[in-house]
DNA sequence: GTGAAAGCGCTAACAC
DNA sequence: GTGTTAGCGCTTTCAC
């Protein structure tokens, strides 16, 4: 294995290290010619610099941490989630020769504090993505804040001011959920609630009532169930919703899981869907196009949410400039087989 | 933040930092009462030592590669896969403090080998657990072999001596779940094989042959179909079956995903998984619990392979001790409710 | 524009 | 058992 250092690139370059330095860190004031000589001979040479002897001159690591909830705890958030945020992530990280770690982390352990500011003062990154719902919990964000790591929080489902995040319009795509819904002649729509710690679900709930509104339906508590995100709870709150005398013609629920509980409600009762049900969900994971039926969802941008966040992680530690203010990416619908027409 | 040094807690335990840096990393020739001054100042600073600067100095970095096949190209691995991967990864290193940088990569690159030896370079882990089918592709091993630094294999496929690798009973298993299909009464199991590029997964075939030869069932090859192991052509091998005159009742397919395929058609050809068709898959991915009917699968003990995997690394790293052979965890059985007797 | 020297925080090798 | 001295490979001053 080459242990080739930035002294035999200045051997070969004919310069001092401290020009091949430069143009390795892309500084300015290098001639061109010599810029030249030096990019041939790290060519030449396969050089790479050494992570940690930059790191420790430099006090930056070039590592971004990616920070999520334990999918171990309770299988939520799904494996999907996660891949999708840390494709985004590795793909800022990528362009930019930054590397990658990722944190699954238990908010609801007593020692997320120590937790966090233990890997923090160990590998000191040069920023944190912080996905939902950890993003707005503040025995997460308060720890890391106090370390002075610049973070960035994804959905975090407030805005905060003097900090910068990345979010997509979970309200407004619940509107259009909601009216997309209505529009194929439905006015009973039910609804499926999620988790509460996590806000930028809650905010879907918003996004249902003014979906309901803006197609000129009644909003009615005895159509919205709460759920926990689960498979089991959305099953559990289909049939609750399903067995009143006057049950719901569609279902829309605040992810894909609690949507593919419905569905298996409704298959094991018999149930068409869409012919007599629709179902939508949110979220687009894998299992939406793998069930049968296909599940009409929402697809969140979480790669290029996670993938935004990092490149201005990166950008900050690169220049100082640290952004703020909320970035929003726009979701989008997908529409498959499990909605259809009211049944008449 | 903190930024103690190995320096503050040496003054303040009034000892040499030599004398610290020896109680950190747990080396002997320290009198008792000596670390206990030491810890406590530790305790007391907060002090965690940089991992940079130790790398650096110890040229050993901490940090614990998991490469596995990009799933961004063709979506597969499922997410699950990797997570679970990443999981027992993850647990082997959190335990002793060591970091764990993913890196998802696509065989498929004329630039595997750069890329590799990019990362290894900048980054010098002190081992690379190799995922399959990474696992079994010259052009991702040679490279890394070549750089010297410590790897594991995971379901290599194959045995090849001088190295340690983690595997399971792939063909034991597969057997196993034949035989288990065959004691349901079915003589018709037809079998929808993966990639062939995935020796492991090439393996089930011939534990599928083993376990018909141990029920008393001929082999014939009409009753096996090639797949890829996506969901797609899982379908397409269900219906070719499907269409014989003179069907199986049950078919084996060499993974989850091909399994939902067989699914998928089945319930389009309006045919009753277990009543008329059985079927099973392998992988335990989370789509075989939550499809419906939930698929009958094997279940690999993949966090536990990544973590011996991890663990092997991590301790020829602390002590230069390496193994070598081959470790197999065994895969169970999960059977659910896509599987019954034999229609009459 | 370029280079020389100092030092980031730690561990290795050797003294004591 | 414990401390001293050199670096690890880079970036940061600050000269020139």
């Amino acid at each position: 294995m080459s242990k080739v250092t930035i002294d035999d690139v200045a051997d070969l370059a004919g310069v001092s290290i401290k020009t091949v330095s430069r143009v390795v860190n892309r500084e300015p004031n290098v001639r061109e010619a010599t810029r030249l000589k030096v990019e041939e001979a790290v060519a030449r040479l396969n050089y790479r610099p050494n992570l940690s002897a930059r790191n420790l001159a430099s006090h930056r690591s070039h590592l971004i941490v990616l920070l999520y909830d334990d999918p171990s705890v309770y299988e939520t958030p799904s494996s999907g989630y996660i891949i999708r945020l840390q494709q985004g992530t590795l793909r800022a990280c990528r362009t930019a020769d930054y590397e990658l770690l990722i944190h699954p982390c238990n908010y609801r352990d007593r020692k997320v504090k120590s937790n966090l500011t233990g890997l923090i003062e160990r590998t000191r990154p040069d920023g944190i993505v912080i996905a939902a719902p950890l993003s707005n919990m503040p025995q997460v964000i308060k720890p890391i804040a106090a370390t002075n790591t610049p973070y960035v929080r994804l959905s975090p489902g407030t805005r905060s001011s003097g900090e910068f995040s990345v979010g997509t319009n979970d309200r407004e795509i619940a509107a259009e959920m909601t009216r997309y819904l209505a529009s194929l002649g439905h006015e009973r729509i039910a609804y499926i609630s999620g988790h509460t710690k996590h806000k930028a679900v809650a905010n879907r709930l918003k996004g249902y009532r003014d979906g309901l509104e803006q197609s000129g339906l009644p909003y009615a508590e005895t159509l919205v169930a709460a759920g926990d995100n689960s498979i089991g709870s959305g099953a559990a709150c289909a049939e609750a919703l399903l067995e009143d005398a006057n049950p719901p013609t569609a279902i829309f629920a605040a992810n894909d899981d609690m949507a593919a509980g419905v569905i298996r409600v409704a298959n094991r009762l018999g149930i068409d869907i869409p012919g007599q049900l629709s179902v939508a969900g949110f979220d687009d994971s894998s299992l939406a196009s793998q069930i049968y039926p296909s599940l009409t969802t929402v697809r969140q941008p979480l790669p290029e949410m996670a993938e935004r966040a990092a490149h201005a992680l990166i950008g900050s530690s690169e220049n100082g400039a640290s952004r703020n203010g909320t970035d929003v990416v726009p979701s989008e619908l997908k529409v498959r087989e499990s909605t259809g027409r009211v049944p008449n």
